[in-house]
DNA sequence: AAAATTGCTTGCAAATTGCAAGTAACAATG
DNA sequence: CATTGTTACTTGCAATTTGCAAGCAATTTT
């Protein structure tokens, strides 16, 4: 049942990471561990863009395959928490680009919500990537600190 | 035979982005046209990743839509320019995001090969983005002067 | 005028997705 | 300690999307 993996159709750095998250799921897994603080399947699922509880499943599956994300025991042990590696969190600069670039262009973008955020992004994406990467690692979500 | 479009599943601003340029195809026809002065179907249709030609046709009328691509036509009449807008052009910076990260994590990246560049966008991704933007503007592609 | 080239479209099989309905493992409750 | 609820999945299937091979119309080349 285990799908074909490490059959990369390039190493192209740009189709390295699109084979790596660059589907439409991936990263909204990864922008609810990151601006949201989520970390277990039920939470995933509540997401308003509605994931199939099938397509959740073999993503983080992928994303685990991948090293962006790994497993552990909940303290109640119906739950499987869902955490960040290090790789994962290295995405955070180019998640930070998305909200950059879509803040510019998406006229009714909820990124108005975060302009501190925002802001911060477009004079030192790295600086402030940084301190996201701590926070997370500690188990923070960043929403709430950047709301306006 | 058009296909419903802003029907957004959200405005959160990672979400807008992966409906804009986020499926399997769309980043690598950009690719194609920063690294590889890429600009017609034909020359898309090359690519080692291997365009389906129906999957090819739709992206692009996808990513023009999206006015992240502009078509024109050619001197020779059978063919079709595709051109990145300022829009698409304010995408270099995530895709050089991209590539920072696959050059970090795949152990047999190409981005070997464009090794100085990956260390500009290291230093200062706006600033070489900048560059690279008038360059792509004036229809000239990177990968050869960056290359090693 | 005939032959190539180019940018598509079409048809169809195969793969992927999305939804509804399970199920197994554990936790909480009476 | 038996029952009920939760949680994280899996399974079955219909609908959509993809991938490949074959067109085809509009040029351009010969």
């Amino acid at each position: 049942m285990k799908k074909e993996r490490n059959r990369l159709r390039s190493h192209c750095p740009v189709n390295f990471g699109l084979e790596s998250f660059g589907d439409r799921w991936s990263l909204l897994i990864l922008r609810d561990i990151i601006f949201r603080g989520k970390r277990t399947y039920g939470e995933f699922l509540k997401s308003e863009e509605g994931f199939a509880t099938n397509i959740l499943a073999s993503r983080l599956e992928h994303l685990i395959d991948a090293c962006i994300l790994q497993r552990e025991v909940h303290e109640d042990g119906r739950k499987d928490v869902y955490l960040l590696t290090e790789k994962g969190l290295d995405l955070i600069p180019l998640i930070f680009e998305i909200v950059l670039w879509s803040a510019k262009y998406d006229s009714k973008s909820e990124a108005k919500r975060i302009a501190r955020l925002v802001e911060l992004i477009r004079k030192d994406n790295r600086k402030i990537s940084q301190k996201v990467m701590e926070k997370v690692r500690r188990g923070e979500a960043i929403v709430t600190e950047y709301l306006d």
